[in-house]
DNA sequence: CAAAGTTGTGTATTTTTTACACATAAAAAA
DNA sequence: TTTTTTATGTGTAAAAAATACACAACTTTG
């Protein structure tokens, strides 16, 4: 006797050839877009280059880069970092994806734009094409493409990430002061704080390792040296964060 | 006499033809993909539906589409909402980009996930192809693609979201109890908080309408409906969020 | 040795968060 | 109609966190 197999009414359309569909859709150029912040006489930089296109003759972008076949988003952002700053380990993270269908003058194109934050004086820029050169934030101007959008968003998600994470660091020197940190503080949210509370706040948080040494080479009394715990950060990572709004 | 135009080196090899550079790129095919967070019955639901590939048989997969040509992220996310809902007016962030190279079997698809919260009881789902249904977030299993993950990093996104924004509200009745509202922070929070301090805390945000109505139909004694005051809240956002790590 | 610039520290006040209990109202069940 | 169930609505005390604010000491430079 035969089975019955019982087949759901959907099962009966079900799409057996994959590589065919994928192969039917309609598909669009795909970049990826590196804002790199850098920290320097206590000015908050981005990383800008010279357009190359005649289109933007004189305007800065961002690195950016076609994303190569079969090559993910996080690995094409950290090769573009690779290949201009010459640095490996780096702090990356993707902020948005922008498509407005004319945001490039040669027809579509989508980029996933990218944060990444470094330490100007470990890594020094390999190639000077094009002016590669670091812009102080306040006073960037226009730029090509919509990229002066995309600095602004990746400067406000900085703002709002660098005050729940401890991504600051990663600007600074290993061993850093405390004024170095608040001035760090200062220049990405644009506000200034009282010393006295600021260090009061990141002594409770209990994250600075104190490694007793102090700053070579001030001008004036020196400060004592810190490096952020990060081993003990992370085993300590707070979920709550408490409804505010 | 001839004037100098002064010419910088780089200028000599800008491109011209920014239309011919676009085409010269690889494309790839790129779709967006929802996560439609209902609420109902004390429980944070996600709209799935059977995937329509055999290779997917009977997984549950995210409400997603080919992008358009021309077609902007965003509008592609409200399209798909908008056809599998009937909804227009609905909250909808983009959250991230995926672009595993092998996260469809059909070859590669880089995919925007966009969160969209919605109230359960005003759209009444005009297709049920498929088995589209709302699933309850806890007891959601392994679903096609790479789809678990991205309804896992939008949950993620969901929960820090609701503690600083009033995005809650979207998931209510337009007329909500205190009771309602708690309700819906313990689901997507997973916790459980301590009523007199949850209202005192709204109460001290002063950003709900006593719209002096009380609950109908609950078996029990009816509770106060509140609105949430949208214009209030947009005039008084805070900016400033305090170092906290 | 004086001036400039910065370090390092404490306390009082206010605000926010937390923990916790009881009387009351409405509906449902007995 | 009474009792039970379930939820509403409210206040206070204690602890923790945030804020505002001032002065003495150290190092370099001129």
């Amino acid at each position: 006797m035969k089975k019955h197999v019982t087949v759901a009414p959907h099962e009966e359309h079900l799409i057996k050839d994959a590589k065919a569909l994928v192969q039917a859709y309609p598909s669009v150029p795909l970049t990826v877009d590196c804002v790199i912040f850098g920290f320097e006489e206590n000015k908050l930089k981005v990383l800008v280059i010279k357009s190359d296109l005649e289109y933007y003759k004189n305007h800065y972008s961002l690195l950016g880069d076609i994303v190569k076949d079969n090559e993910e988003l996080d690995e094409a952002a950290y090769r573009i970092l690779k290949e201009r700053t010459g640095m490996n380990d780096v702090f990356l993270d993707q902020v948005r994806t922008f498509s407005h269908p004319n945001r490039h003058p040669g027809g579509r194109v989508i980029t996933v734009a990218y944060c990444s934050l470094l330490n100007i004086n470990h890594h020094q820029l390999k190639i000077h094409d094009n002016d590669l050169n670091w812009h102080s934030m306040p006073t960037l101007g226009d730029m090509a493409f919509d990229h002066k959008e995309i600095v602004d968003q990746c400067y406000s998600w900085l703002q709002k990430r660098i005050q729940e994470h401890p991504l600051g660091f990663n600007l600074l020197p290993e061993k850093f002061s405390l004024r170095e940190l608040q001035n760090l503080y200062e220049a990405i949210l644009a506000v200034s704080l009282d010393r006295r509370n600021f260090r009061k706040k990141f002594a409770s948080m209990d994250l600075l390792i104190d490694i007793d040494e102090m700053e070579q080479d001030v001008p004036h009394r020196p400060g004592k040296l810190y490096k952020f715990n990060f081993e003990k950060y992370e085993k300590s990572k707070r979920k709550w964060i408490g409804i505010d709004f």
